[in-house]
DNA sequence: TGTACATCAGTGAACGCGCGTTCACTGATGTAC
DNA sequence: TGTACATCAGTGAACGCGCGTTCACTGATGTAC
């Protein structure tokens, strides 16, 4: 063979992980194939090589932001005691730094809505990524009871996605700072 | 004058109107010009004597959003005591009706990652229609002091429109359902 | 009162442009004999 | 060992298509004289 073998799901993955970071920066429909394309070093022409379709790919890239999530998450909580756990989490989602860099953050708060209109096909396979991550994020959650830990998931989730989507649509970032502090103050005091 | 002097205006309004609800179940880059007129009883080309650019069909069309959703909470609260007023409006915009029909409901759940992405303008725009509506609601919001509702505001707030932008991109109205209702429950009980 | 002209919301075809997709081709490296 | 052919990731031009925008035109009604 003229490549390694592994060659060309290198390559793959290389234009999934550039697609999933411009995704969140322009949005579902954002980026074009060619300037994913691009940012992974080649030509348009290649693209269906790897892809049956456009739709594919940014199945493909949802899944791949979700999963940069779990592993942002995962490993920054090596070395934090489990009952600290999610107000790690909560500091860290309510930050600045994520609210200012959306194309490596949480793929929730950049593409809920977009995806909400999508082909059946991303929606599916996106509720499907975000029961894992409640499955996952739900057992260091503050709670009792199973029961009670899922209920402060999608409580802490919720409020933690609709704070940096409304801080990130006001430009000065005082405002934003406003809002992230608002919700995170609350929920590491009240939960 | 060929047309009553009024007639224009309304007619701009119209399509303003239109466009508001076509926005927000199709999103912020889904309904062309074309489509928009067509939903008006109009032709492409009679567009430009209403609206410089598209962008400003889109600022409108946002503003007319959130003035949707301004009338919609005030008419509702008209025979609700003042110390009930917020519940009400969590119920109403954790319902399944809400989150169902996103065309009529609220243009930040909708819109606020495509509007973060949008122009300067657009943004400076909406910043201030959002600064707006926490000013208005804040009043009727939980809290002793004006700081402790402003804050509220923003958690109950956030907690809202992140549940329904979390429920939207689940395809089964069960799931949808037990996110809606853990933030409604939660936000009843706990403020 | 009648005729010529002005106004202007609305029409519909045309314009470039960028998009997703297709396709004939390239060229480095493998295999067959 | 050398030559002919096969493979296949990647190239770049071309394709329809829908978009935002432009523009010459229409036709109903106003005003001037």
């Amino acid at each position: 063979m003229r490549y390694e073998p592994e060659h060309k799901t290198r390559t793959r993955e290389l234009i999934v992980r550039n697609a999933a970071r411009k995704l969140r920066t322009e949005g579902l429909s954002g980026p074009g194939v060619a300037s994913v394309m691009k940012a992974s070093g080649l030509t348009v022409g290649g693209f269906y090589k790897h892809f049956g379709s456009k739709d594919e790919l940014l199945a493909d890239a949802i899944a791949q932001g979700f999963s940069e999530l779990s592993e942002k998450v995962h490993s920054s909580l090596q070395d934090v005691p489990p009952q600290d756990r999610w107000k790690e989490v909560v500091r860290w989602y309510l930050s600045p730094e994520h609210c200012n860099h959306p194309g490596t953050g949480c793929p929730v708060v950049t593409l809920a809505p977009e995806i909400a209109r999508a082909k059946l096909t991303i929606r599916k396979r996106t509720a499907s990524l975000m029961k894992e991550l409640a499955d996952t994020w739900a057992v260091f959650m503050p709670g009792g009871t199973a029961k009670e830990r899922e209920r402060n998931f999608f409580v802490i989730f919720s409020a933690m996605a609709g704070a940096v989507a409304i801080a990130r649509l006001l430009p000065e970032p005082a405002d934003r700072e406003r809002v992230l502090a608002s919700v995170r103050d609350y929920l590491l005091a009240s939960l």
